[in-house]
DNA sequence: CCTCGGAATGAAACTCAGACGCAGTAAGCG
DNA sequence: CGCTTACTGCGTCTGAGTTTCATTCCGAGG
């Protein structure tokens, strides 16, 4: 277990100054966020967050994400067309991409400096203030491209 | 109107070769696609296909969008975290990603070589095979920056 | 041409993630 | 403490997309 009172003093002192409240069942929320590396879906949030307070209730777990998204402590993300779901990240995590493989459904993440350059060039060539960047790729990883090639 | 006499001739004898028939609402589904220049919610084209056949159902845009999407025709896409539908774009369109602007919420498409080569960094160092990418910013075009910074 | 099997359609019901309305609860300031 | 009002739990609603089913009609084979 991390130990993330330093990022809870920050939840409360940011709740505060935006006229938010600090509650019991917003902490199990961010707790659960914190704890876990990453790729939740609110009922996955919900689940885990139940073991700890029983009687919450998925609505406050769907509001406690939209405050949390609102005051940049929480990611929502993306990373393949046939999810239906919203996935949340904690918003501190280094910067990093997805690749998901069709075949056995395996979330990959991968850092590169080539988004950095791209960034930088369509900023400065066409003006534009980038403040989210969705990038993710489909397809087979290393072990299903090996094992489609060979049943072929 | 562009030509696509070749394009229906295509998926004609596409749709064959998977055992599947040609009919009118279909025939009407794909030239709303190919006869736009992009970025079609299911509603969208149903709306517009309306026009042509007044009957057209909507559950047909959906089967239909499914069967195209399996014959690699049409492409569905993403482009902002914010949208709740799912978004289609003609496959043969040529490799293009999108900005949208958060202000506006206006879409603009752009190309670029980094892409390119971080997929064949990522599929030479990992192995992946590589056969979708989503690659999506979200920020403040050109126009709403510079307002953005007068107002502040 | 005509016939027939089965793929496709329209209409309506269904699914399911997420949002909302409301009455009761409890943060947290004075 | 006590008051204000943000927050919670519960139930209901919304809306995109899917499924079911009876009917239609495409198109292969006579």
């Amino acid at each position: 277990m991390t130990d993330n009172t330093a990022l809870n003093e920050v939840f409360e002192a940011m709740a505060h100054d935006m006229g938010l409240r600090m509650t019991p069942q917003r902490a199990v929320i961010f707790r659960v966020i914190e704890e876990s590396s990453g790729h939740l879906d609110a009922e996955t949030i919900w689940k885990r967050a139940k073991k700890i307070d029983q009687n919450l209730n998925l609505a406050t777990v769907y509001r406690t994400l939209v405050v949390l998204k609102d005051m940049g402590l929480i990611d929502q993300r993306y990373f393949a067309r046939k999810h239906k779901r919203e996935i949340y990240e904690s918003a501190h995590k280094p910067e990093h991409y997805h690749f998901t493989c069709k075949e056995c459904g395996e979330v990959f993440e991968f850092q590169t400096e080539h988004i950095t350059e791209l960034r930088t060039d369509l900023e400065t060539e066409l003006g534009w203030r980038m403040s989210h960047s969705c990038i993710c790729f489909e397809g087979n990883c290393a072990k299903c491209a090996e094992r489609c090639a060979e049943s072929d």
